[in-house]
Parts: structure tokens; sequence; C-alpha cells
DNA sequence: CTCCAAATATCCTGGTCAGAGTATATGGCT
DNA sequence: AGCCATATACTCTGACCAGGATATTTGGAG
């Protein structure tokens, strides 16, 4: 009976398998680890969600139980170790992660797809009022760079911030030459799109 | 007794909402709109799922079944109206969407947070695969640009595309440079970070 | 010395969601 | 005339996941 294939579906499922390419731990310890690292900016971790992963990556023999261990009256910590199999899986879903984009489904996105929903000039004052939060993320951006230079770490741990600044920034250039473009009237479509907007009362 | 406020996290749901502000339809009949006008592209659409939330928007009074129909032998088909609820929530969730931007956890920054776990010369390659299929994706844009433009449809309703071959331009302009840097070892920190491969044994 | 907030470590539960399944009708092809 | 692929219209089920509950220990303020 073969085992059905792991479903590569949750993020924390690898960064379970790469904590545990570094060594054996227990899963809060993972979690530690994450946070001080800074990964839960990139990975979204939560306890709930922590424990089940470990569970499935279990039952899928990707990680074993290595040890149990118990200091004074606390809850048990069950120590995991990777597997051979876990091994491999890692090193392929990360590969494939990097090396093949797939299409995700941004909330942006879907509220641009459904923007004839509402009046134009509501929006312009929408979009503005985004691109002013937008500024922030990227002041905090430069912010958290200002502190990896100080403690001179390389560029290698912080690439992941390095890319969401990147993304953010480029979203607040389109973000606001929209907003231009229909406070000008430059976008085609503007008139009839007033118009709609009328004619449905809002 | 209040009833719990609607939970906004799956955007399929404003889509509905949005189709109902059009005029009372039934669910079958919102997807087909919905995939007639490409918004299955910017909003992830299968039936197992717009079931469950036409349901969930039901109970929390946003929209309400106006008749039951039946042609021949199909399937009855349930078609539903817009609550006044329903529009206010529609408008106040969507200008959210628009004015607030919200963190999101793409699967590239998951993988480039852990970068650290394979070997600098094997990233180069699958960053250079990436950005192959980024540039596909990018005439795929394009194509679809040219369709529109031919169809004379205005701007108003394909700016979710013009903003999605957008983010995918930056990124793919990104990722370019990352592997140019690692390649030419401009990347501070790549001696290091070779040395911690060849340790674990990769 | 005592109390409260935060940290340690995990478990439970209800809601959500994707994929597959069901059953009829239509239209084109041979 | 008969057959298959596709369209119509939903329903079911199992997996998944977020949030909160639980129970102990440590650390710091007063």
């Amino acid at each position: 009976m073969k085992t059905s294939r792991f479903r590569r579906s949750n993020m924390l499922a690898l960064a379970v398998l790469v904590c545990l390419s570094e060594r054996p731990m227990h899963p809060y310890e993972m979690a530690t680890l994450m946070r001080q690292r800074g990964k839960h900016e990139s990975i979204k971790l939560n306890y709930g969600s922590l424990y089940t992963v470990v569970q499935s990556l279990q039952s899928a023999r990707l990680i074993e139980p290595k040890e149990v261990e118990r200091e004074g009256r606390r809850p048990e910590r069950t120590v995991y170790r990777l597997a051979e199999a876990g091994q491999i899986e890692m090193v392929d879903w990360l590969s494939q992660l990097i090396s093949t984009p797939v299409k995700e489904y941004p909330s942006f996105e879907a509220a641009l797809s459904l923007l004839p929903a509402l009046p134009p000039d509501e929006v312009v004052a929408l979009l503005d009022v985004r691109c002013l939060h937008l500024e922030m993320e990227l002041a905090r951006h430069r912010s958290v760079r200002q502190v990896v230079a100080e403690h001179e770490l390389p560029e290698l741990f912080w690439v992941e911030d390095d890319f969401a600044s990147a993304m953010t920034d480029a979203e607040l250039g389109w973000t606001r030459r929209l907003s231009q473009r229909i406070k000008d009237g430059e976008m085609e479509g503007v008139e009839v799109w007033r118009q709609l907007a009328r004619e449905r009362g809002v």
C-alpha cells in the first residue's frame, strides 16, 4: 500500500522540515526559532496549525518522534527528527516553489476585478488611502533594513524582506498611476463607469 | 441577539454579493457569469465553495432566496436576491479591500525565507527556470490585452489583469537581479552560504 | 513575599473549503 | 436512430486550519 503522496499546501509544513534539517527539536521550539529569525513574517505561523501539520508530516513518514521529554510538571514535549524521505521532500518541494510560479489570488486583485460595483470618485479616494498605507509599509521595510545593516546580517537572511519590499514598491507605483488616470479622465470608459454607478443608484 | 458578524474571508462571497447587486440569479448562473467575464482569473471559483458561501451569506441575512424554479426534470435551482444589509456589506467590504492592504503570504516569499536550506548554485538554476516561466506568463498577459483591444473593451473591465501583469513584471525584474547577484558573487555572504551547504552535506 | 503578566507546551473544536460525485438534458456526429 | 461529449445544477464528504482553551512555571513589580 503506497501512502498517499503528501499534500504540499501549507508552507508551515515546509518550514518544519527545514527546522528539523538543522537539528531535532520539538514543535514549540520550532515556533520560537521561526519567530526569532523573523520567518513568521513570510510564513503564517500559529500553534493550532503547527501541531496539525507536524501530525500530518509524521503520518506521511517524513518526520519521526525521537524522544518524549518533560521538565518538572510542564506538559510533555515530543522531539521530532527528519526522516530520510523528509529530507528528499524538503529539497524537492523547496526547489519546485522556487522554479515554478503558482497562480495566487491576492485580495486586491479580486477587489480590482469587482471595481465597477463602486462609483469612480469613491474608488479614487480609496486608492489614495491605500497609497498612504503602502508608503507606511515601505518605511517599515526601510527601518528593518537599517536594523539588519547594524547587525551586519548577510543579505541571504533577509532576501524575503527585500522581495516583499520590492513588490510593495511596485504595487504603490501601479496604484498611484491608476488613481491619477481615473482622476484626470485619462482612463477610457470612466464616463460609462460613472453612468453605471448613477443607474445603480449608489 | 445580534447575529455574529459575517466573516470576510472568502472573496467568492464578495463576488456573489456583486453578482446579486446586478440582478437576482441562482448560484450556477453566477458561476457562468464570472467565467464569461474572466473573474475566475482573479477570484478562485469552484462549485463546492460557491454553494457553501451562498449558504453562509444567507444565514448572515445578507442575501435571501427569491424563488425556486425548475425546468423539466433538471435539479431545482434557487434564485437569490441581495438583501439591504447585503448591499451595505458589499460596499463596505469592497471599500476596505481597496483602501487597506492586508498582509498576504505568497509562497515564493516563503520559499525565499527558507533559501539557506539549498546550496547557492542550485538556487541560481532554479531562479533562472522561474524567470522563463514568468516571461511566458507576461506573454500570456500581452495576448490577453491584444484580445480586449480588438473587442474594444474599456480598461475598467481589465484593470485586474493589468495589475497582475505589472506585479509579474516586477517579480521578474527582481528575480533576474537576485540570480545575477548570486552568480557573480556580488551578494554578500555567498561564501558563508556555500560553506553552510557543504557542512550540511547536501 | 506575593501576585499578576508573560512564557512554556500542547490539545480541541467548529467552521471552511476543495474535489469528486450525481443525475438529467442538449447537441452534434455518424 | 443512437451515442458520446458537454452543459446544467447542485450535493456530499473528508481534510484542513485558525482560534481559543488548558495547565504549569518563571520573572518582575510593589
